[in-house]
DNA sequence: GGGTAACCGAGACGGTACGTCTAGTCTTTAA
DNA sequence: TTAAAGACTAGACGTACCGTCTCGGTTACCC
């Protein structure tokens, strides 16, 4: 999202390197990203507007349309942006130890407050496939690959069945978390725990 | 007011049940069930509207209003209401082959368009819980169930294992097609048959 | 409905002039003129609604419809009927002083609440003819008479010019008035005492 | 929020009193009152919704409530912006030119077609004491000072008695025009010249 | 005393308009 | 050229009443 690149008009200052006009306001974008995030504490991802985060951000409802394509996408931005939903996990000792990794910190960071939010944008983006675009690049793809590789190299060393179908696997893996997500079930270690013991015996 | 005595008008009538006032238009109903699923052939459970249900319905809007809380209500009626929908299926052979059957069921249910409605249905409950509640008594509940009976079922008879935790069993099996839909990927013959292979092997 | 000519059903009774069927509950009818007036202290004339009137009065909105045409004849009903709108004078001594006691008493009763009251019926009926006419029937005819024979009596007796247009001095005589009821303007006695001091001169 | 300081962005420029952001759009203001002044022709004052003048003049709903205080306001507006009911006379001769001037010129401008519109907004009025404050301030005010004005300028010169209320002669002067028109009788010339006869009469 | 006609209350019906809200666009001045 | 401000068209929201209708049930007259 960030530093979206966008035409090349008007020259460039050969020095500084800059553009000529006022260049744009990091200051805005920061502010409109807080106000979002701090919105979302109130109110859920449907009925929070593009005036209102605006209006808090003391920002031209102009300069959000600018910038992103429209009210997902801010929010998407906003909130999987924060630390807590970056995907990087240390490397596992085994394909097994990673999933396992993967589904429960899928399940930490889809737990509480912020699992709310996660599912009220996926909950939005049904309705547009170009927000739903935008949800899986921003944080289900990453998740993907790496059950993707984790699962190839699991297959290769004999942790999991050669004929293991891996996209299958994935959905396998994914689904029962997602699915308690939307059904409005609780998320918690217990719940992961018990959900990996049952899965990990399915893939081998 | 004074001596206005002349009978107490009977609030409800003790033998029919019925109450006094003009009684409910069923055609009304009907029109505005059959309105509102047509309708959703066109346009997305988002941008479809109230007004326009009535509009097309040839009703008021106040006759929606008296008898849905919301547009949820009615579309969750409107599109559960239909015969493809009911969930009823015959008296399997072992647990294993009705918890096949119910997967495969779901996956028919949850493929092409009337999935489409459905993820958006869901979507749209993740912002109000009183939707995502009707939702759930409506559509999720019977399957619930009845995965729930299969399971104990087939635990009791020796198909599965003993220790086998049936809510997150119930987890495993109905989240990977739920993930599919709100994933946005294609649900179809091919892939609830892998699921269920996959699954299966799990239960034991 | 169907098979309309057929017999002369019940006509009316030859001797006690009464219809066939139920009879006009009389209760009702006080409910509602009472509900009416009840509700006109605390509303205009204009937010007060049909319904409002028929829940206060407990009564359905059907039995107001049924004996009055719209609302403005209810409320014109429920207004004038009151004993402070009853135009009875005694027969005065002269021409001069009748219309003094006309003037008056018209002023008195278009002082204070019921005055705005009357001014909200006035006004809601410029919008409609068939309420014009009501209120013109039910209130201003009887002041418009008594002026008129006033006035005629005065040209013969000497007290006013022989060539005095009675149409013409009616609105001059009723104008004052009700140009500053409707123009939210104070009615009180100093003011009609003053008006009418200056019309008599005029008459002459 | 955070460092978002970047300038202060002008509430009001000082040098040409113009406000930041776009200015309000003439031509949409035009086209509302044109479009107001339309639909009276075929509806009443009270039928006229703010609706149906939004459509005629292709304008949003919310342009109108941003302008105008109420549907009153806007037509008031529109109704007396035309230059037929501008006050503006030849300077008189003499008091009684100036105020038989005065009524004539009432008497045509609420004649006819512009004389019913002009009464459904003073009966409108009679509801609301905001819309009664506009209608006189916009219209009534004028005529009311120049009355005041000639009758002074009468009482100096010889013209009218030295004694006369000038409250009242207004009162007296206004009022059987006005109780014409809100009671539905005829207003023209014939009519206003009586009225005149008659009052000037009065005066002396 | 049974038939029947007009009444009654309750309340649902198709509509219209309300005043508010938000979306996404447009137009201005300032930086 | 971008930013903030804020006006613009468009259209849905949920509510309030309108005047009509359709029920079950109640009188009061008529034969």
């Amino acid at each position: 999202m960030s530093e979206a690149i966008q035409s090349v008009p008007t020259e460039t200052n050969e020095e500084t390197g800059r553009k000529a006009g006022r260049p744009r306001s990091e200051s805005s974008k920061r502010a409109i990203l807080e106000a979002t995030r701090r919105l979302l504490t109130h109110t859920s991802v449907q009925k929070l507007s593009i005036e209102a985060i605006a209006k808090k951000a003391g920002v031209g409802k102009t300069t959000i349309y600018r910038w992103w394509p429209n009210k997902t996408a801010v929010i998407v931005d906003a909130v999987f942006s924060q630390p807590a939903f970056h995907n990087i996990l240390p490397t596992p000792n085994s394909a097994t130890d990673g999933i396992r990794a993967q589904i429960e910190k899928l399940g930490r960071q889809l737990s509480g407050k912020n699992g709310r939010v996660v599912a009220e944008i996926l909950g939005d983006s049904q309705a547009e496939p170009e927000a739903l675009r935008i949800f899986i690049e921003t944080f289900l793809q990453d998740r993907y690959n790496s059950l993707s590789s984790l699962l190839e190299a699991g297959k290769q060393n004999g942790e999991f069945a050669v004929d293991l179908d891996t996209e299958t696997a994935i959905d396998v893996i994914l689904g029962p978390i997602f699915f308690r997500l939307i059904s409005g079930q609780v998320i918690d270690d217990t719940v992961t725990h018990q959900v990996t013991q049952l899965l990990l015996k399915t893939l081998r």
